[in-house]
DNA sequence: AACGTAAAATTAGCCCGCCTAATCATTAGG
DNA sequence: CCTAATGATTAGGCGGGCTAATTTTACGTT
């Protein structure tokens, strides 16, 4: 029945849906106009131009739940959506500047808010955590879906 | 500017939430009819009986939210709310047998799911992950409410 | 003893994020 | 050409999160 395994499945359980509680929170907190996944979506936009079904799959979500997050964020001018003139059902999606600019600064802020968090952890932990944290990546996101998160 | 903090902070950012949304889809997909935040609150009770107040703050959410979730577990009938007798404004929870049985069934088969994906994880891998998971629950879960997860 | 305040919980109302099923538009292929 | 497949949106539903308002009970002061 493998302890360890189990063992560790239950910390995942029980810590990463805490830690996804307080991020939001801290989100909330600082009253920007943005929630965890438009971030997440806003980020991944930064790096390419994607269609909306890339989008959704790299997400990790069903294509009406982000085609419902495009439409958010494309009302508050943050992204703009394109349909292709090679196949005119696909419509790609791109960061405006206004996008672009709130990105940064939330998403800086944000970071640096986490950081914070880390202030006081000694720098032994940091190397333990930052390593745990590539083989969590390494266990649930799938290759293709991988980002230079953890890499550099 | 400290760019290791920041790097690390990036990479919580952009792993939670996505390790997040694939458990809450292996727990739909299991086609159980309990979600994340519930099987969590059903967690913390089989181990204690709660007040709801206690409950909210354990699970790190308002009293509105922790009352609606009790709702939907007292109606399904695996929560039990008794108003104390010392202090009636107070609402004691506690699971009934029905919930300890589900919350068994349903628990134990979410963590060999995850456990599951940890099958090709090389050992060297499962002490840093572990390790990790612990940091993660230091920074962010606040001593008083640590339960022990990756204690054992 | 009575009044006013504080505390615990619920209710109301709102929005986001997630889903599936159904629809619409376009393309591709027989 | 016409049908089938594909990309996206719309419709509808529910849980989870919040704040503000309400209700019930307890407590403390006078």
């Amino acid at each position: 029945m493998d302890t360890q395994r189990h063992k560790i499945a239950l910390s995942i359980l029980q810590i990463i849906p805490s830690i996804m509680r307080i991020l939001a929170a801290e989100l909330r907190q600082t009253e920007t106009p943005l929630l965890v996944p438009q971030l997440g979506a806003l980020t991944l936009l930064a790096e390419n131009s994607y269609n909306l079904s890339e989008l959704a799959e790299l997400h990790g979500v069903s294509l009406p739940t982000m085609s419902s997050t495009m439409s958010k964020l494309a009302e508050a001018g943050w992204v703009e959506r394109q349909r292709s003139k090679k196949d005119r059902r696909v419509v790609m999606l791109a960061l405006t500047p206004a996008g672009r600019e709130i990105l940064n600064e939330i998403g800086q802020k944000m970071i640096n808010h986490i950081a914070a968090n880390l202030k006081d952890v000694p720098n032994s932990d940091l190397l333990t955590l930052q390593s745990g944290l590539q083989v969590l990546q390494t266990i649930f996101v799938p290759f293709v879906f991988r980002r230079d998160a953890t890499s550099a």
